[in-house]
DNA sequence: ACGGCTACCTGTCAGC
DNA sequence: TGCTGACAGGTAGCCG
């Protein structure tokens, strides 16, 4: 579940049944799982039994549950998650049966909720869990959503801060924006300028703020910048409150129930169909390996002056 | 710096 | 029915 309102609702459901908890067994069903923890699956377990769970953060589509400190580690550390493009992190009882493409779980104890297990699902392994150290943010803000902590995990350190942090730098943006020459929609999907944006929200917030996916960044105004960002997080918001998007089982919060989104949807998998506005037919061109969706009418494409 | 491509995987669906 | 190719929400890295 990929973008940031899908990892929202994982980090928001996770939430009150992790923190506090200590971790009881570590069961590694597939190894791939763990290509981000470099030291391999032994030390990953060891690394994570009997620690206790504190409260999940989250930066873009980055998760993770920072480990409550002990005395002979010098540095703090932190259990960390991408689901990839198709992970799922699910709430079971203890004990629940092993289902179809489990990778990896984490039986714990909750001193109110009891015996739970934290289980990661991922058909297509591009999601993975790991270890990490934490880091001070160069800002010395927040380092996300779900923590008052200026650390975030080494291998989170390069990502940007994404459009719903409190701490996210505007001005940043867009003065990051106006020096790229690459197109608007490439720029949307680069991590290290602003994350948790993905293919479906970034065809979504560029609709709907009526820029061509492929004008070069440089060529927009700071007013149509500015737009464009507020479209993001006014999609994205909207999105968090019907419980993210999914368009079949595979995308789902940790009950495994799915979002309610993609009935919004304007123009993602719409190729063909009229635009909402216009009534001109949306266009799918292919990207990068993947798709744009856009209105030819609506979306004109700028040059740069 | 930028665009294009590859790799990492499993599954579904349309067309023949 | 079975094969083939296209396609799927992500990230990282290489090359020209």
């Amino acid at each position: 579940m990929p973008e940031l309102p899908e990892v929202e609702v994982v980090r928001a459901g996770l939430t009150p049944a992790v923190t506090g908890a200590t971790v009881q067994a570590v069961t590694i069903a597939d190894a791939r799982a763990l290509t981000r923890h470099v030291a391999g699956a032994a030390d990953f377990e060891r690394a994570l039994t009997g620690r206790v769970l504190e409260q999940p953060a989250r930066r873009g589509k980055f998760l993770w549950i920072p480990l409550g400190v002990e005395a002979a580690e010098s540095r703090p550390r932190a259990l960390i998650g991408h689901l990839g493009m198709s992970g799922q992190l699910l709430l079971r009882q203890s004990g629940a049966p092993e289902v179809r493409h489990e990778r990896v779980r984490l039986d714990i104890h909750h001193s109110v909720h009891g015996e739970l297990a934290v289980v990661f699902v991922d058909q297509r392994t591009f999601g993975s869990l790991a270890v990490d150290t934490l880091v001070p943010t160069p800002d010395g803000a927040a380092a996300g959503w779900g923590t008052s902590r200026a650390e975030l995990p080494s291998q989170v350190a390069h990502i940007a801060r994404d459009p719903l942090d409190a701490a996210f730098p505007d001005a940043a943006f867009r003065a990051a924006v106006a020096r790229k020459d690459s197109a608007i929609k490439r720029v949307l999907l680069d991590q290290t300028v602003i994350s948790g944006v993905g293919n479906i929200y970034a065809d979504e917030a560029l609709w709907a703020a009526r820029v061509h996916p492929e004008t070069p960044a440089r060529a927009l105004s700071t007013r149509t910048v500015n737009r464009l960002l507020a479209k993001i997080r006014a999609v994205m918001a909207r999105a968090l409150a019907e419980g993210g998007t999914s368009f079949d089982a595979q995308y789902v919060n940790v009950n495994g129930q799915s979002g309610y989104f993609s009935r919004s949807l304007n123009v993602y998998g719409r190729g063909g169909a009229p635009c909402p506005r216009c009534g001109t037919p949306l266009v799918r061109v292919a990207f990068t390996n993947r798709s744009s969706h856009f209105c030819r009418r609506c979306q004109r494409r700028l040059t740069v002056r």
